[in-house]
DNA sequence: CTTCATGCAAAACATTTGCAGCTGG
DNA sequence: CCAGCTGCAAATGTTTTGCATGAAG
């Protein structure tokens, strides 16, 4: 993960750029996923700003959520049971690890994935411009803890 | 793809063994679910029924489609825009190649693919119990018509 | 016959949208 | 100032659920 405050940086700056306004309400969502690497949802995104902004509507998250969105800079990650997660700190379609017990998601350092989408590339003739690579699996936690 | 006709037979198969009953509106589901290769959705089975069953309703498409999920015997693929896509013949986790363009989804048969699943789980520590791997471009076809 | 499946309508979700009023720059 | 943002509520689209009727075995 970079540093938090550099990415926080950023992306104000990527927002002034395009002359949308940094308003309190975007600056928490943009903190808060600055911050966090636990890839939160929009809900847990609302959760936190209640924290100094009470009156926040989930709909202003969703809208802010969206505009990053549609800038490139935040990674949405859906998994079919509703609830898409968000990433702000690696925009880019990357790998994860996804404890099916505790629900944690992690990113996923392995090598031997990373040059994936150019051999399928290569192989199918298609012109591959994003991916999902999700393993669902039990963490080492918790599988000391189940059994 | 394997023989629809066989696939029905042991779909039928599998339901009889654990005592559900065989009704025409499930047939048909299973019909269309067994001879398709193009990951339908709800929708779609919905319509294609309705030429033999008009008075079928979505609900009972929803309700066979998660019975078959819950046994084992139907593949859910997720795309967060909604409409979830369903594969009855490989209903085990394996690689796809959608087009962005043409909105086609096809199984991807790579052999560089096959072994991730297992790298991962040896350099993680996590026991895999699924994964999903999809890759998203413009396939040959979409690139000629497009440029 | 008895139990389970169907079909309808309503509910349950996450997400989007319309709009009046507020506010950043 | 005033374009664009917020917050509310209503709309949307997909999937689920409750329940009375109907049909499989």
């Amino acid at each position: 993960m970079p540093d938090p405050e550099t990415r926080l940086e950023e992306l104000i700056e990527k927002l002034r750029e395009r002359n949308y306004r940094i308003t309190p309400q975007r600056m928490a969502v943009l903190k808060i996923l600055a911050i966090s690497d636990g890839h939160p949802s929009v809900e847990q995104v609302h959760e936190q700003m209640k924290v100094d902004f009470p009156t926040t509507s989930l709909a202003t998250v969703y809208k802010t959520v969206t505009l990053l969105k549609e800038m490139g800079e935040v990674l949405e990650l859906g998994f079919g049971d509703g609830g898409n997660r968000y990433d702000g700190n690696k925009p880019y379609p990357h790998p994860h690890l996804i404890c099916t017990q505790c629900g944690a998601i992690e990113d996923l350092e392995v090598g031997a994935v990373y040059d994936i989408p150019q051999r399928v590339a290569r192989d199918t003739g298609y012109r591959i411009v994003s991916h999902r690579l999700d393993f669902f699996g039990v963490c080492p936690d918790c599988q000391v803890a189940g059994s």
